[in-house]
DNA sequence: GAGGTAACTTACTTGAAGTAAGGTGAACCA
DNA sequence: TGGTTCACCTTACTTCAAGTAAGTTACCTC
């Protein structure tokens, strides 16, 4: 038993190593059980450490939760990259979201269950910015696709897809016998017949899966910060 | 100043009393940031009966949140008694359900902004049978009206209806340029055609609206409790 | 009005969040 | 090679809220 010493570790690395451990504890214990001390001690350091990190419980939240925010945006972006129509883009979008909550169940339910509020108004802040980028990116998927709409209607819709999304999509990584692709199917065959007519109530049948628009490329808007304060 | 010495009260009275306040605080604080104590005082007891009524914190909101979904559900199943169709059926429980949300927007944070997960298991577990319930009796609308489904299929459509709600009405509840008709009528606009092509892909013009179909009559079902020990 | 019980209280323990103040090792400069 | 420095890290506290043990008091019943 030849006690590693502690290390000295530089801050960005023991500030990951912080918010992997934390994710995962909180995702085990939720968030109220969680201890702080159990954390830092998992982390090999001491509890001051955190605090200087992340300034308190919640803050180390805000950052697992907002590191997982950065991630779905990469990855959900990256899929929809080259999409051939609206149709396939939403579709592209969906699989790359069910395939992310599945990967990481367990800490996404640390965002979905709702483990998030509890620590305070940041958390919530933060898991809504999360949200409000979803609406944001099918906001512009719509629109840029169908401009006919008004902003009301677009707005509407993106809110019914992301909720949709989120309740699927637990409803999905609780299930052994579907698929990322069948969960987006689903969703799609249910959403996208009235998303179409609904955003677009022209001649029934101008847009339909492939269409005259170029290739799709989304807007990378990156992680919009709240308040970083 | 004559300090009423402190009335005794029986006990369902005072259940209710402490519950009322509960649900206040939780919304106005959090439910991490609300303390025992202040709820106590506010009722003007003192901190044990609490204790001994609710067990703990969490036992303290899994009752008021159960007495939410026993309201909620009473309203929206009152409000489909009698419609003319499963849209008509459909459209009349979201217009209850947005009206709901409205009328108790505050404490209905409570349940959607996520205050739950955070207390325990008991907690979540008191909101997801409260979604669940949601769901089966979106199943049960759905598949009496149209039976040629998939179960699969019907609980995919149900938790999409669920999430899309769930959403919706936080959009809804923010929003004072927007009525509970409308919400609903968005949400139908989206998800009917493609509810009615996915559960019943016979000839299109089949159902539309009214329908040879009796008045619809709800299971009532009441509040499954999910584990009272 | 005696007695029992449901409603209620005071006064504590426990445990975790958050903090003050100081120790230590590695990089860097002479 | 030795000293200086600063980022990394610790021990040892304070504070505050959840939860509890044990006892007290008003009301109801006979």
């Amino acid at each position: 038993m030849t006690e590693t010493p502690r290390r000295r570790v530089p801050r960005a690395e023991r500030e990951a190593q912080m918010r992997a451990v934390a994710e995962e504890i909180f995702a085990e214990r939720g968030f109220v059980a969680a201890s702080m001390d159990e954390i830092a001690e998992r982390c090999g350091i001491s509890k001051p450490m955190l605090y200087e990190y992340f300034g308190s419980k919640e803050g180390l939240l805000v950052a697992c939760i907002r590191a997982a925010r950065a991630d779905l945006a990469a990855t959900t972006t990256a899929a929809v990259v080259g999409a051939a129509g609206p149709e396939d883009a939403l579709r592209r979008g969906l699989v790359a979201f069910f395939r992310f909550t599945d990967a990481r169940r367990r800490s996404w339910s640390l965002v979905l269950r709702n483990e998030a509020a509890v620590a305070g108004p940041a958390a919530t802040a933060e898991v809504e910015a999360g949200r409000q980028q979803q609406v944001e990116i099918d906001i512009a998927l719509f629109s840029a696709f169908l401009p006919h709409a008004p902003r009301l209607d677009l707005e509407a819709a993106a809110q019914v897809v992301v909720g949709a999304c989120e309740r699927l999509s637990l409803w999905y990584v609780g299930r052994d016998d579907v698929t990322a692709e069948q969960a987006a199917d689903h969703l799609m065959r249910v959403l996208w017949t009235g998303l179409r007519s609904m955003l677009d109530p022209g001649p029934d049948d101008t847009v339909d899966g492939t269409v005259d628009s170029p290739t799709w490329t989304p807007v990378d808007r990156g992680i919009d910060a709240p308040t970083s304060g």
